[in-house]
DNA sequence: TGGTAAATAGCATTTTGATGTGATTTTGTA
DNA sequence: TACAAAATCACATCAAAATGCTATTTACCA
């Protein structure tokens, strides 16, 4: 929760004018957090890209303080974009911006360093609380991407659908994750290397995957 | 970040007076509390305690929609009594209100059930909105909690130690964890299939590891 | 009782990954 | 300037994973 007292009470330094960019590529949402930015005093608008791709040929000489970042982009998605970013300068900072909900976007852009996460339906005043949220230590998160987050601290790591898969899939998927081999799951389960072929095989059709990274990444809530 | 514009366009039933209990040892700051919840119409104080026990004694007779929970309580700590209490009766939200900071405290009270989680020094108004936002599905946290929280899911999967791996190392890493094939990391990265598998080696070489997975999850905390 | 899902297994093929042994270019810095 | 580290690329090889097709035995259930 942006708890407003607590900011207000924190005054950011008078020569701390945030510089923020905005990557988006929708045009007509691109151009609203355009507004909302400009017309904020503490704000300079230092970039608004609408791909990842310019936003990363940019950000070195722009060098923004915070970053309005969609996840649906062209090519490279906005998690993809920060994995990348983060690495190359760790002080910027992230706020998503985005329709998805769903844990695995949600995980995965906190995995890759964002900071904030905020729904696309979240209110012009809110997106300038966030900013100022998260250059005084804060996190801000709509409220039922907070609940998410908690809800998965509180069931831990736990595979995600377990009726999606059969006892044994699970099983496997377990092993998988650990990092092991066909051969040693099979040595494990006391069955055929053909046999953990064909679970592994209905596993990435129930999943729509074909890889074992992919297969984890949807089970693996954090 | 508690998003009040979102909160007040779902409004709370009209028939819904949601009913407060609080457990809190020190007399002062329970009677602030106590003052905090009587004045809002929209809540009642149903029960009131100064010890996890006669709160476990009195919870299926008033059955609270909302818990306000210290963590340092006498004998019995406010996140042993969620343990306990969640197991019997799961529909009732608690909201932490303590002075501990701790990624200890903080992580162990989410684990058993906890929902929302504040600092002392939050005003009353903000607590006010917190019950309101924990009933609307969010996760109420002070700002500094919510940064932990979300540190915590970033680091989880930060390198052991940044020093080891080179920048562009690191950037395939990530990419290696988000499940992609070498040829997609080479066009991602507009480098050549060779290269990728020239960094991968030296990745495995210096986190001692031979295989994807296993250089994931030295990666990976959490 | 007939059908369906799960768990087991085999065989063949193609793709991807891991590893060895080189080399060149760039960049930062002692 | 010369050295070291980082980033780039190539070629080769073997191991492992992914995929396609097929088949048998349980076990449950409508």
């Amino acid at each position: 929760m942006t708890n407003k007292q607590e900011i207000a009470s924190r005054k950011l330094p008078m020569e701390c004018v945030l510089k923020i960019a905005i990557v988006e590529d929708d045009p007509d949402f691109r151009s609203g957090l355009e507004r909302v930015i400009s017309n904020e005093s503490k704000f300079t608008l230092s970039g608004s890209f609408s791909s990842a791709e310019s936003f990363l040929n940019e950000m070195d000489s722009i060098s923004p303080d915070v970053v309005i970042m969609d996840i649906n982009l062209p090519r490279m998605s906005g998690s993809e974009c920060i994995a990348i970013s983060k690495a190359r300068n760790p002080e910027i900072q992230y706020i998503m911006c985005t329709v998805y909900e769903d844990e695995e976007n949600l995980f995965k852009c906190f995995r890759v360093g964002a900071t904030g996460y905020l729904l696309k339906k979240t209110p012009p005043a809110a997106i300038v609380e966030a900013i100022i949220d998260v250059v005084n230590g804060g996190s801000p998160m709509s409220a039922s991407i907070a609940r998410k987050v908690v809800t998965a601290l509180h069931t831990g790591n736990k595979l995600v659908d377990s009726t999606v898969l059969t006892p044994r899939e699970n099983e496997i998927v377990f092993l998988l994750a650990d990092g092991f081999r066909y051969k040693e799951i099979a040595n494990k389960l006391f069955i055929s290397l053909d046999t953990v072929r064909s679970h592994i095989r209905h596993i990435y059709e129930k999943l729509q995957v074909n890889s074992r990274l992919e297969a984890i990444n949807k089970v693996r809530r954090i």
